[in-house]
DNA sequence: TTTAGCTCAATTTTT
DNA sequence: TTGAGCTAAA
């Protein structure tokens, strides 16, 4: 059956390692010189593949251990990864040199630049922006240009600039490229915010990529030494890199740059959710066309999921054109029929849900952790939160606000900010009023004046300007200098006991200082108390760090740490997520977006909100794409793989969005799946929740909702008044749908369809 | 300067 | 429906 096995024999002896693995993981572990494409279905153990890979050159190949890299796209994804090749080596007990580098893209990329520092435009550590930090300084310099953003909206503009980073376009050639006001407009603020973007020693997102690939793009020293560095590059989840993240891997690994070509991608196109994100499906289709002659492995066989849910997933993923063909197979067993159901409304849903793993509680043995609920979007989360809580069945909801987001941690993340890199503009100007000390908006307004004004000439930070207003009183008014003043020595004081002081007791020494509990503690509101708490974590987040950071150090060493130690936490608590703290172990049931499961699985998995126009979700239904139609798919099909044995796919009839009561109509991803691996089931937990029996998943048609309203005519339903009967026609939408019904007793009577939706069948 | 009330917009979000 | 952000009044 290996048809490959014939003709290749492996350099050295397969370790024990090696042993454990199928054929073709195998082979693609023993494939360490030159390209390597691996095409990872779902399940398919390519992590496993990946760390015996990374072992499996470090122990047998003798490949010096800090000349390995591998990529990834989480933390969490990366730490994993991490654990399972130091237990590798670990048990192979072989001294080795150094650590493997594995890290995500940007922790890598972090890392390189500021080992560069010299090489970069920083003048000293640099500061990491967020989406919303972004905003605020795309902002800045679109009042800087005049551009007003009520004809441009400053997120339609951010959008345009990340998707240029995304694919490594400069601000002129984004200006070259402009074809209309909006794109010219968009690379004139480009432009600003990059030079602003440095004057405030920051990087954003895309940014940390960009840098990287240009300074190791323009300077041959550079490049060539972390060739030499990186002899072996992994990248994992392949399919979501973006075009900078490929032209720094290529400058790494391509021959025509003066690289090795040792390059492992591994990947799969069906898993591909984020193309709205930058993510550039071409990378994995054309690797084997950048690489001639690269190895290409196909790892088919699934250790995860049942018969039955591979086989449905697969007749979904099917549909999409735009792929390579593969079939996974299982040796797993059939396993049950994916149950299918279709709710009244979102709180049946919840309420079946939670229902149905009280009753598998109960029967099996089964844990909370072996449940998980995915929806589209988060907004769906709260029904279900709403009946666990009620029900008192112990839940995690991953995504949402992250710890670092919310308003009380980032105020105090922004003074750290601020300490270690006061040219940061953005988090000065959110903590000068933080908390209040009489400095508003028209005050900010005159310092920005100035400060726009005065940067014209010369390279002058908002932390200047501050220092200037202090002292001068014709800038403000002479109170408001005084207030300013306050502020700026409050800040230099932090900054000078920064070095003497460990990061909790810096924090206290902030905390303390401004007072900031205490405004809490006044407000004596719930919600003051739980940000209380928050900062009461963070202060535990804090010592951990430290602890694990100074453990093995002398004091001399420690002081020289502190200033690194702070940056390097500030770092972290921006390249953080929520789903690396996500612990599997931790006995709850987990919510989470269809996005978020990826690279997760469950023993039981609910597919919640199954209905066209939530999922798929489609902005625009006129012009929605078959490529949008298609990543929706993939969505889909990641999301049916992550369960092992139990896949419920639900949907309702009538959902509240946004206040507006709409009429939903099955997901069309139902008909992609034969009706030999569904089984329909009737539902009716508690009174108030009506019996939506579903004859056939056929029944429904594809059809547009919404604009398309013959989704009604021809369906069945049984009136209390009139009895049977069946839509004739109908007319309207939203929530002025109606229908007019054709009763067998020879009546025809036209409802508002929110009326008599309950009662059809 | 603060705040109460209004308008407007609104997927997914590895970093 | 919820929230964020802005304008008008205290």
């Amino acid at each position: 059956m290996n048809d490959f096995a014939n003709t290749w024999a492996p350099p050295l002896q397969p370790t024990p390692l090696a042993a454990q693995l199928n054929d073709r993981q195998r082979e693609a572990v023993l494939h360490t010189e030159g390209p390597l494409i691996v095409l990872a279905g779902a399940g398919s153990g390519k992590t496993k593949m990946l760390t015996s890979r990374i072992a499996y050159l470090i122990e047998a190949m003798k490949v010096p251990a800090y000349q390995v890299l591998a990529v990834t796209f989480t933390n969490k994804a990366a730490a994993e990864m991490r654990e399972r090749v130091e237990k590798n080596l670990l048990a192979s007990g072989s001294g080795h040199l150094g650590q493997p580098e594995i890290g995500t893209f940007h922790s890598v990329c972090v890392r390189l630049l500021r080992r560069e520092l010299g090489r970069t435009p920083f003048t000293q550590p640099f500061t990491i922006y967020d989406d919303s930090d972004q905003l605020s300084l795309i902002k800045a310099a679109m009042s800087a240009l005049q551009i007003d953003d009520k004809s441009f909206n400053p997120k339609a503009v951010q959008g345009a600039i990340n998707r240029a980073k995304c694919d490594a376009v400069e601000p002129a050639e984004a200006r070259a490229a402009a074809t209309d006001v909006f794109a010219r407009q968009a690379a004139r603020v480009y432009e600003e915010y990059q030079k602003s973007l440095f004057a405030n020693q920051a990087l954003d997102f895309g940014e940390i990529i960009c840098m990287t690939y240009r300074l190791l793009r323009d300077h041959a020293d550079i490049r060539e030494k972390y060739q030499r560095r990186f002899r072996y590059i992994h990248v994992d989840e392949y399919q979501d890199t973006n075009r900078a993240q490929y032209l720094l891997l290529s400058i790494l690994a391509a021959k025509s740059l003066g690289g090795h070509e040792n390059i492992c991608v591994v990947g799969d196109e069906d898993q591909s959710i984020y193309k709205w994100r930058g993510a550039d499906i071409r990378n994995i289709l054309d690797f084997e066309r950048e690489y001639p002659g690269c190895h290409v492995v196909k790892l088919e066989q699934n250790y995860r999921s049942t018969k039955t849910i591979l086989a449905a997933a697969g007749s979904v993923i099917r549909n999409n054109l735009a792929r390579k063909e593969k079939t996974l197979w299982t040796e797993n067993e059939e396993g049950r029929k994916i149950i299918r159901a279709q709710l009244a409304d979102e709180r049946a849903e919840a309420e079946m849900v939670v229902a149905e793993i009280k009753q598998l509680l109960a029967g099996n043995d089964r844990s909370y952790s072996d449940f998980a609920i995915f929806y589209r979007t988060n907004a769906q989360s709260r029904q279900f939160e709403d009946v666990l809580r009620r029900e008192k069945v112990p839940y995690q909801v991953v995504g949402g606000l992250r710890f670092y987001d919310r308003k009380e941690i980032k105020d105090i993340l922004c003074y750290l900010k601020c300490i270690v890199n006061p040219s940061d503009s953005i988090s000065l100007k959110r903590i000068l009023n933080v908390p209040g000390r009489g400095i508003g908006k028209t005050t900010l307004e005159k310092l920005d004046q100035f400060y726009i004004d005065s940067n014209r000439t010369g390279s002058i930070t908002f932390w200047d300007v501050l220092q200037r207003a202090a002292l001068d009183p014709s800038l403000t008014s002479s109170g408001t200098a005084k207030k300013i003043s306050g502020f700026v020595q409050l800040l230099k004081k932090f900054m000078a006991d920064q070095p003497k002081l460990l990061l909790s007791e810096l924090y206290h020494e902030i905390l303390d200082e401004i007072g900031y509990v205490r405004v809490l503690r006044e407000e004596g509101t719930e919600e003051s108390s739980a940000r209380i708490e928050n900062l009461e974590e963070f202060d535990t987040i804090l010592q951990e760090f430290e602890e694990d950071h100074l453990e093995n150090l002398t004091e001399e060493q420690k002081g020289q740490k502190k200033l690194e130690l702070l940056s390097l936490f500030i770092e972290q608590s921006t390249l953080s997520s929520d789903i690396d703290q996500l612990e599997a172990s931790a006995s709850s049931v987990k919510l989470m977006t269809l996005h978020s499961s990826k690279g997760l699985e469950f023993p039981v998995v609910f597919l919640v909100g199954m209905e066209d126009g939530l999922f798929p979700s489609v902005r625009n239904w006129g012009e929605a794409t078959d490529e949008d139609i298609e990543e929706e798919r993939r969505l889909c099909y990641v999301g049916m793989t992550r369960s092992r044995e139990v896949l419920y796919l639900m949907g309702v009839v009538v959902r509240r969005i946004w206040g507006d009561v709409s009429y939903q109509e099955p997901s069309r991803f139902f008909q992609e799946i034969p009706e030999e691996y569904l089984e329909m089931r009737d539902f009716s937990y508690g009174n108030r929740v009506q019996e939506y029996r579903v004859g056939s998943s056929r029944q429904f048609g594809y059809s547009k909702p919404k604009a398309d309203l013959t989704g009604w005519v021809g369906r069945e339903m049984i009136h209390p008044e009139y009895g049977r009967g069946t839509v004739i026609a109908s007319e309207g939408g939203g929530t002025d749908q109606k229908v007019t019904i054709c009763f067998s007793r020879g009546s025809e009577k036209k409802f508002l369809l929110r009326y008599v939706a309950s009662f059809f069948s």
